[in-house]
DNA sequence: AACTAATCGAGACGGTACGTCTAGTCTTTCG
DNA sequence: CGAAAGACTAGACGTACCGTCTCGATTAGTT
């Protein structure tokens, strides 16, 4: 057979297409960036018809989606015996992946179409929600340690990281390993001076 | 004349052409949201030609960035006394007016835009530089009643805050003006305990 | 069971499958027309698998002939006692049923599907053949009065008179009733004078 | 230049670009018969955009219909002396033009898609009565020469051989050259025996 | 009683064309 | 010479059918 056709299975998805599609759309991602991958365009590469496509995928921002929901993330949480550390590793972690790989691109546009598409926005969220764990952990791992103040809310702390993540994201200022430990210090540090 | 045509003024711009647009463009954003702002349609309403559009304006993103501009901005700077006074009326009235106007959708179109064309993004950190300008003031009377912890960095704080503002806008999670004193407070509020 | 399924009886067709596939079209078709007939949509109304369609309805034309065919035609060829009263009451009891019944518009589009597959080409033969015998008998009786001028070919003067017959269907210019015998009468009047 | 751009000339219509779609489609038509013959291919063909096409030919009958058209039909009309001869002379050209050339293919499709459009319906008309009238002038001079019966409906004749021409067109039965005289012989034969 | 063979409903699949839409460019004509 | 008008290329959009396929269930004959 010249051609690895990929058929029908029955009346039942077959997951060779979806690995097909996402391997294809990633690799447009890749080559051409975001504005590469249309939808006929990852219909063609990965030998699926436009039918195929919008079945699973209604939208080109489902397809975003899945594209970056399918992307591992493997981010080390390792255990440097204090938060400054822990988030230094971790939150570099983060930005060397959203700089060097295409998913940087996918989540600033994903952000954009959530607004259009609501569904969009609530799977950004559940995605954001597993992904964003690995923070509360930190947190959890420095309470325990007692470097938290007394009083902290561990969930606004958590938005205040991952706000600035995604402002350096978004703005094209994602600081350089060497400077992120200074970030983080500014970012730890008190803003009031203490009462009294 | 029935149609108040609005032909050449001679070899210069006509300003009523601009003027037009921008209002044309602001009406259809206000009616039909972000994705009825098509060149086509504000060209139609304006009744300006395509050609005049894209002299003026070379892209659908310069469009809705000068439109974003074009909306003033008469955010108070009321001096409360307190920086946490101050935050919460300056940063309340521009969510505010970031939920009630169109204006929030379309900053975070512009945001995804700027991806892709270099020239948004510039025109959009000048505009951010403009625009946050204000808070660099609330922080800077801070400074003055000696309410900020010494050797803290004005910047890196106002980065801070402006990145939870862009947060809260493009997560759909605006705080409504009663919860924002408590928010303003976990912001202001120090993670680390006091080294002792 | 609420749906009454119609399952497979074994290793032989299931007649119920061609009646409801044949019902199921002819409603389609009186209800939206030749265009709303497409195999997908007999196929979801008639309850049966596509492969059943095209297992035995090899193509949508062949689907349409079946439908033709089955349409009875209980034309009636009485004997009035004159060729022309004879073609007056079968010709006009045709365009009846043209007219009135969906039959017409099939017809049409058979035709046209004839030039793009030979096998409906030969069917549509075969059919009129079968219909049109009827003409035959009707001048063979007009012959046995003596009606008929001596070495007339009866074969090409049916074919004049199917002709016409298609071209009214074709024009969409069908006579009324009551203009039918003057229209016969210009067909059975000769076009040149008498030699000599 | 590289490649022969055909752009706007301002604000009316390119006759460049009719003149390439049209050719285009003519190509087509004859290297792929009717069916190759689709909106996508012509424009893709004639470098001209689906929205071009679909502004002057708002459907693929439409196309088919201006295809058909913009065949120029010289056939002659010559004086042979004798209705009969003449008649051989003009129908036998008009056969071969069917035969020989995809027009015949083209107008077997108008005929069927006109009953979809009746736009197509009323431009198959037009273009029929403009094209038969060629016969009107053969019957015209026949009657001058005192040929035709007395009283005979020179408009119900003219039917008469339009209706059997299109009948060989439809059936795939278009007589060979040779037969075509004794066709026209059985044409004008009188079918009833003369009274008396 | 097990096996074979064919039928059936269901519906996914690769394709292809549809008709619509938008972006951005271009030329003519008018004032 | 600028502006209005609007035709033009390019190509993505999402939809609709096409005709083929595999699955799993079903049942009539055969062994």
């Amino acid at each position: 057979m010249t051609q690895p056709s990929r058929a029908s299975i029955g009346a039942k998805r077959n997951p060779a297409t979806e690995t097909a599609v996402l391997a294809a759309a990633q690799d447009i991602l890749a080559e051409g960036g975001i504005q590469a991958l249309t939808m006929e365009a990852v219909a063609k590469r990965a030998r699926a018809s436009k039918a195929t496509l919008y079945r699973w995928w209604p939208s080109r921002a489902r397809l975003l989606l899945a594209v970056y929901s399918a992307s591992k993330d493997s981010l080390p949480t390792p255990d440097t015996g204090s938060l400054h550390g822990d988030l230094v590793a971790y939150v570099g972690a983060m930005l060397r992946h959203w700089s060097e790989m295409p998913e940087g691109r996918v989540l600033r546009h994903l952000i954009a179409e959530a607004q259009s598409e609501p569904a969009v926005m609530e799977a950004l969220k559940a995605q954001r929600a597993a992904r964003w764990h690995h923070i509360r952990q930190l947190l959890d791992r420095a309470a325990a340690r007692g470097e938290l103040a007394p009083g902290l809310d561990v969930a606004a702390c958590e938005t205040r990281i991952a706000a600035l993540a995604w402002f350096w994201l978004l703005t094209d200022t994602i600081p350089t390993p060497a400077d992120l430990p200074t970030e983080i210090d500014q970012l730890l540090a008190p803003v009031l001076a203490p009462a009294g």
